[in-house]
DNA sequence: CATGTTCTAGAATATTATTCTAGTCAAGCC
DNA sequence: GGCTTGACTAGAATAATATTCTAGAACATG
């Protein structure tokens, strides 16, 4: 574990391009900034940034995975508690939101380039961290799903019900499109996910009847709804 | 309405540039794609190109508002029911993922372009067809929150419980990282969707118990959920 | 201290977005 | 028909900027 100072000046070096890079992506945007920004905000010059990272591109890819190994460490956290599923998933999103809150550049970053078009290798970087973070999830899940007290999925629609709408949430917020109060919307949020997560009630016949017992009915029903929605015209 | 040959052979031109420009950026990335070859894909040279939008940037917003026009007619046609809200959600839910289906180039392209760095003047066209559609979407609702049938929340949290779910489903496997049946998605993102926020039952006193009776207290108790969220380390 | 490796600077190069110049073409007017 | 005007186009010229190259400094190690 022993750090000689070239080491330590490397990893300075590498930390000093990526935070200058990610000031610069913020400001000026990805596509704009430019590599002698970069410089200017570093103090490296342009050899350096490439002896370290070969191009702009890989500067960014290097970014995101930073990033994104950060948030999911911070909603693995999140994942603890074991007794009252509700209140975890509550905990959940409110770290992401919180974070979010407390690092709009980085989220906003993240959200950015989570689209973004990347090579093979990049793409496939990305994926494992993707399909880590739904094991995440799924790991933290099971036992509730075992004693029933959520809907079983497919795994890679937790992601979806329990990230979704905080994730959309985020995108517009952090745009500065939304003035909502973050608190509201976590409540919000965290309420509404459990709903539609949440199994109906125990072994209990005679459950309500109008909006929970629908879900065998629900899904099979109305055979093929994606032909016949009004709106699948074009 | 008459359009001479002039008009004609420059919205021609127009089209053609836009749909090469679409195919560009999806096949080697926004960022990536050249002028040169959006000018050998659509035919235009470098000079006419620049003399319709101006710079690529400018192609890449005037691609995007296309795509979001598109997308919100088609969004807007699958609101017409105003009987069965829940059909109604199923159908814009399937609508949104039918038409993600059946213009994957487009849907991915739009999540890209979504987050993107804009200027001032880009931005602010697309805060416009933004709040256009939040706007479409509250005005469909509102017939059916006035009749009880769904929480009443503030409009901008109506777009992420709706289409938050299906936006981030959308994302990953427009991406290739997921592989479900998208049929199957729909039903259970709509029943999803419709459990969190169709309200309770009626006046019906003697509600069921576990799962829909937490509305006020999920929304009240434990006060500052946000400081007190475990993940909430950094 | 000799030697190889990693790192750095800054100039040289290559790529690409953008601008400029000189036209072409259609449409209206005499 | 000729003339004029404005929209459009081609392709060369320019400028901005990513990337590569070369030489050397800083460091670790024997």
């Amino acid at each position: 574990m022993e750090l000689n100072t070239q080491r330590k000046r490397t990893s300075k070096r590498r930390r000093d391009i990526l935070d200058a890079s990610l000031r610069c992506f913020m400001k000026h945007g990805i596509e704009a900034a430019t590599i002698e920004q970069i410089r200017e905000a570093s103090g490296a010059s342009s050899g350096s940034i490439y002896h370290h990272f070969g191009s702009k591109q890989a500067i960014a890819v290097a970014l995101y995975l930073d990033g994104m190994e950060e948030l999911a460490i911070v909603l693995r956290n999140a994942m603890q508690e074991q007794d009252d599923l509700r209140q975890g998933i509550r905990n959940v999103i409110a770290a992401y939101l919180l974070w979010v809150s407390e690092n709009r550049d980085w989220a906003l970053y993240l959200l950015r380039v989570a689209t973004a078009d990347l090579s093979r290798d990049e793409a496939s970087t990305i994926d494992e961290i993707n399909r880590r973070s739904r094991e995440d999830l799924a790991r933290w899940l099971r036992p509730f799903v075992d004693r029933g007290e959520i809907e079983q999925l497919p795994d890679e629609l937790y992601a979806s019900l329990i990230y979704g709408a905080a994730t959309h949430f985020a995108r517009h917020w952090l745009v500065g499109r939304l003035t909502l109060d973050v608190d509201f919307v976590v409540e919000t949020l965290a309420h509404a996910v459990w709903c539609s997560i949440s199994k109906p009630a125990p072994p209990d016949r005679s459950a309500t009847n109008k909006s929970r017992n629908g879900k065998s009915k629900g899904l099979k029903s109305a055979a093929n709804p994606l032909r016949s929605g009004k709106g699948a015209s074009k």
